[in-house]
DNA sequence: AATGAATGAGTCTTCATTCAT
DNA sequence: AATGAATGAAGACTCATTCAT
């Protein structure tokens, strides 16, 4: 890429990024270019759509998230390897709107989201395997389940206040729900 | 209040309910007023905003859940009683949407869905607490927190495929981690 | 139509003839409408798209057509007849454009158009008719095909320049053309 | 011109040529050049323009029709030749898009395109001139008549359905509009 | 009480053309 | 000679809300 582009779609996503940060969600192409100080065509040239501009946001942040959950992955205890896993988890989509956003989304503007979306299932499915053996969990629980409860934990701390307070607590259900019943 | 006016809010209602029955959940106000054969100012007349829309389509589905609610609190197993509600109630949610518009809703537009959410949640407390005596569920959930992880649930159960399936199994997983941590 | 509506509509329709009488046939909505003193959404209001526009701003030439056409029909020689109808027809379409753009389109924007429309072919259909059991013109032709013919020679008058000159002699052409092969 | 620059010149006809196939006639620089792997540049620098890159499409089209026309000027049949040059015009025209866009313009890009019409004109007028003698035409048909009669006739032909019922009609209806009013 | 026309800012998206690399 | 990133004006269209009728 030519250093003006990378230049650019630095910049681009550096905005949007603020923009994000001030809780407007609603990533304008329009408003994005004018404050980046670029045309509204470079930033359509750089994200066909809201859904890969959104992606290559939440790229680094994906990242870490895979990284932490190949890390729990190699945990000798499945169950302390997912819930150390879950208790990353919860905290990073939480600090900051948008990744439940690339979790969520059924397909993906971009292969490296796909990537890491397979990746993080792989090590979701590795603690599972193992959990599930050791009976620390439900039989019948998927990594695509881990992924959709864990945005429905997101949804349930976000929707109301003292966000705080109540992470902790959603997860201790959260956690305590993966188990077998009794 | 007229017997016109008060025809003319029920054609709203109704064709409002049609469109959030064909999966279109945008309450357009416009397109309503068209379909229901009046102008959008008599749909402002009544409804204020959306959320007052939402709230009259609701109140009937909100009603059901709020008397299932007072009948499961009556239950002497406060556990079994916690169990049947959010049974019902997560079927209930998901039965249509909207639902979750309101229970999550940090402000009400009209003062009876107040009330309801108030009588809602004076039954789950109810239970809460019979339950927590009885050390059959977490000493610290309150019924905001039940309300808050239903509409998590639900979310959980919308994003993705195969609804019927992942019902079940996330109610399970709900009504495990609400219970003491083992 | 309430009476600031009628207003608004016609202001519409003025600047919108103007705007074609300057050779601009782009009908642009965005301009009409600043011209016209109106928000563009009057302008989407009363023309949901530009072929809806363009029949509008048509209709009353294109009216002026058919009751020359029905006047024509009524001639007892059906090959005169149609002669004064092209020979009107042709000088019609070229005063100005856009008529042919509503006789050309496969569909109509108004039902107002299309009864135009039939009522043009019927009164063609009626000459032909006639004139082909007189052996006056080939037998295969239909209203369809000269309203195509016609614009088909307006597009050949109009390509190229000396319209006053080339008018006439293709009119000939045409009117010669439609008589039954020597 | 230098070997690579040619073959660029090459594919990009080739793509610009398969665009047109496809019913594309928009021939939007930025696309072909994707498509034929070169740069929008590189397309700028052979053509200039769209008018430029048409005629270079039609290029081959039109030497064929040249050819067609001095072999038909060559009949002793002027009237006969005339009728040949047409019907062959027509289907040749009609055999995919652009020519008429070629034959009708009022200026041309490229001084290979303006020869072709000079010698096109040539050979049409060759064929007026005799057949006018034989008082076989109107006497006062000029080529530039014939071009633009031609593009009016293929006209016709396109706008609307049924192409190839109409395509000998309409040539039947231009072959005898050419010859004198009886 | 009802109407529904009007508003017009706001958003999306395209594409012809240039020019720095 | 080639590249292709960048431009940004331009145009299409929507929709929440108001207010004159």
């Amino acid at each position: 890429m030519r250093a003006d582009a990378a230049r650019n779609r630095a910049r681009v996503l550096q905005i949007a990024r603020e923009q994000l940060a001030t809780g407007d969600d609603s990533l304008m192409f329009n408003s994005i270019a004018r404050l980046a100080g670029v045309g509204v065509g470079t930033v359509y040239r750089h994200f066909p759509n809201r859904q890969a501009l959104l992606e290559a946001l939440m790229a680094e942040r994906f990242q870490r998230l895979v990284s932490e959950a190949q890390a729990a992955a190699a945990d000798e205890d499945a169950l302390a390897g997912l819930h150390r896993l879950l208790r990353y988890a919860l905290g990073h989509v939480l600090d900051g709107p948008g990744l439940t956003g690339v979790l969520e989304a059924a397909s993906d503007a971009d292969a490296r989201t796909s990537a890491m979306k397979t990746d993080f299932d792989r090590a979701i499915t590795e603690l599972l395997d193992r959990a599930r053996q050791a009976e620390a969990i439900r039989p019948d629980l998927e990594a695509d389940d881990v992924r959709r409860l864990l945005c429905g934990i997101e949804h349930a701390v976000r929707v109301g206040e003292d966000r705080a307070r109540h992470t902790e607590l959603y997860l201790g259900v959260l956690l305590e729900g993966l188990r077998p019943p009794r």
